[in-house]
DNA sequence: TGTCTATGTTGACGCTTGTCGATACAGGTG
DNA sequence: CACCTGTATCGACAAGCGTCAACATAGACA
């Protein structure tokens, strides 16, 4: 998990987004720091239109999308652009210009963490 | 604090029992109302303080603890009510009070729940 | 009964957030 | 060049949220 190098993309603005930043929250309490990192990452898929605009960049063919593609979520284009900008920020999406357009894609390595950070200690079950 | 193996850890027993809310976040876009649902509990963890909260739950022996076995994370003891409210109404905990204490626990399915809602698919790559 | 402890509720405060319209910027086309 | 389309930023507003002190409630025990 520490480098899963799947994507060639690196020159992202999220500098330490991208790290294995916690245990299980089963494991063992969360220091303050630790807290503040994954509650980021938890805040940002906290709103509706942007767990939509997530799920529809994720969900899409080769795993992005142009905005144009996913900018029918009922706000206006300027809150799309917005929410697309505090999942960047988050560390969960990259973005880059292509022409005209400009394509989101998920970043997986993030996406993992967070589903680890979720699962129930295995306990040897 | 009796019993301390109760944790039904329900990792691959019946998937369509675990989840009520949403498919992966990989598998098609949710729709509006999966989004409402979904983002509601992940932004019950979206703050640093309740995160804290809740790992200090669910790691704690038994999968339940006492608040006051959890009220040291730096604010007053309303603010640590407040919170331990809102991930109870999100679903994530549940109390239950016995003799002078209000023991709480995670409530482990909706946990697997969310754990599944961010696996990526293993094909899309 | 009264009192003490543990926890929840209320009301208020400031800060953050989601939303929009207006505007700016980037790139393609004629 | 001018013009058009796609996307980002700005400025402002209302609503929501986290926090606290004060108070209320519940149970234990003398």
């Amino acid at each position: 998990m520490s480098n899963t190098k799947v994507l060639p993309l690196l020159e992202s603005e999220a500098p330490e987004a991208v790290a294995p930043c916690c245990p299980p929250l089963t494991e063992r309490p969360f220091t303050a720091e630790e807290a503040e990192t994954a509650a980021r990452m938890f805040k940002a898929l906290g709103d509706p239109v942007r767990l939509r605009l997530f799920s529809l960049v994720a969900s899409h063919e080769g795993g992005e999308a142009c905005v144009c593609d996913i900018s029918d979520v009922g706000v206006s284009q300027p809150t799309v652009s917005h929410h697309l900008k505090k999942l960047k920020e988050a560390g969960l999406l990259t973005s880059e210009r292509r022409g005209t357009w400009v394509y989101y894609r998920v970043e997986p390595s993030v996406l993992a963490a967070m589903g680890k950070l979720l699962t129930m200690a295995p306990a040897a079950a």
